[in-house]
DNA sequence: GCGCGCCACCTTGCATGCAACCTAGAGTGC
DNA sequence: GCACTCTAGGTTGCATGCAAGGTGGCGCGC
């Protein structure tokens, strides 16, 4: 995101960031005129904004009563988990299809793998994080189906929210996903779909195991 | 939808009722003054409308240039069928990994199935797509999760485009559809997950072949 | 005839104003 | 003390107005 230009653009990201970060916590109410004076804009672009997230499901609007941030649900990590994986044995299902993938393809995932240890190495969650975030969507966006990315984009939002709020990755978390990320790769440079998709099942299945 | 209140939802579900019967063609321009005046409102509905249309990949908004209703690619029909098949897999494993669903679901599912049949005999096209519909969303209801009714909502609006511009439903394609409903139901009473799945990518693939 | 620049029109983006509505709280009757 | 009413504040929904930006077409120079 480079320059949000437009003033809905940036009440539009002021409060998505804020409400992913957990800066805002869930049930909080939130008014158009108090993010509208905070970012020196009139309320209607705030209006649009708060639209998009309750499309979104991280706001929820209601007429004349104030827009309430969407508290979590235990629920709801399990139903993205599984959003996820299913959106991701799919992609990697055709991405897989005619054997192993390009080489740009395959150096993203070894680019963001090595990002992956080196900050599994130096300690820094919020970089493995963002790491593995990457490393997943690289498949999504390999199989070329723009569906699966606007879907997969929806989903990595929300579970950085969960993330922050219900899970706490630890160390030992950032090593299993380590060893499970390494093992993805290699049944993608073998164009193993089968193996890649088995591993993929077991990955989210320990990610559930946290809850 | 039972009473669309505010002008904002009038908007919205004028122009997509538009777009999604093919009334208006892809590629065409839309402004937002011309909606306004057609449905006696002011611009400020209109813009939020088409902004959720935009999200929904409807409709092209371009800053200062007039909204496009979005072209359909040949390539979405596939990338839409395949998000329907992983979202329906998945939810259909969930919801049938404690054996038979609820009377309540394979109620649902035998209702629409009677539907379909009356349409079927009754050569109603319109009507036995709309129970299709519903027959393939049951399962993703009984889930319980909202995520994936939510893309699963999603998926449906761009497939009906798609089927009334790209696809021509024809009694043969009734009647397969038919007899695929029957049996995933037959599999949905027994609890057969395996069978279940099995005929799901069955009925995806020959969805696919028409195309 | 052909290419180029300018201008008028059309479009959206945002600010502002007003009215409807919901909610919380004080005040009153019992 | 308790329930009820009514009012005052706050909030959104929408209309309107204005300005910035893009597009197409006309006219001019060649």
């Amino acid at each position: 995101m480079p320059a949000p230009s437009g003033a809905a653009e940036r009440a539009y990201e002021h409060t998505k960031t804020r409400i992913l970060s957990g800066e805002i916590p869930g049930g909080r109410l939130l008014s158009e005129g108090e993010v509208a004076a905070e970012l020196g804009i009139s309320r209607t672009p705030v209006h649009e904004a708060f639209l998009r997230l309750d499309a979104e499901h991280l706001l929820a609007v209601s007429s004349r009563r104030g827009a309430a941030v969407v508290p979590m649900a235990p629920d709801e990590a399990r139903d993205v988990l599984e959003m996820r994986e299913a959106i991701e044995l799919s992609t990697a299902r055709r991405a897989l299809a005619h054997g192993a993938p390009p080489v740009e393809t395959l150096d993203a995932m070894r680019a963001s793998l090595q990002d992956q240890r080196e900050a599994a190495a130096a300690g820094d969650v919020e970089a493995f994080v963002e790491a593995d975030g990457r490393f997943h969507t690289v498949l999504v966006v390999a199989s070329r189906n723009q569906t699966a990315q606007q879907f997969h984009g929806l989903l990595r939002d929300r579970q950085q929210r969960l993330r922050r709020q219900l899970l706490h990755v630890g160390p030992q978390q950032v090593a299993s996903s380590l060893g499970d990320h390494e093992a993805m790769l290699a049944a993608a440079e073998q164009g193993d779909v089968e193996e890649f998709c088995r591993l993929v099942g077991e990955h989210v299945r320990r990610h559930r195991g946290i809850l």
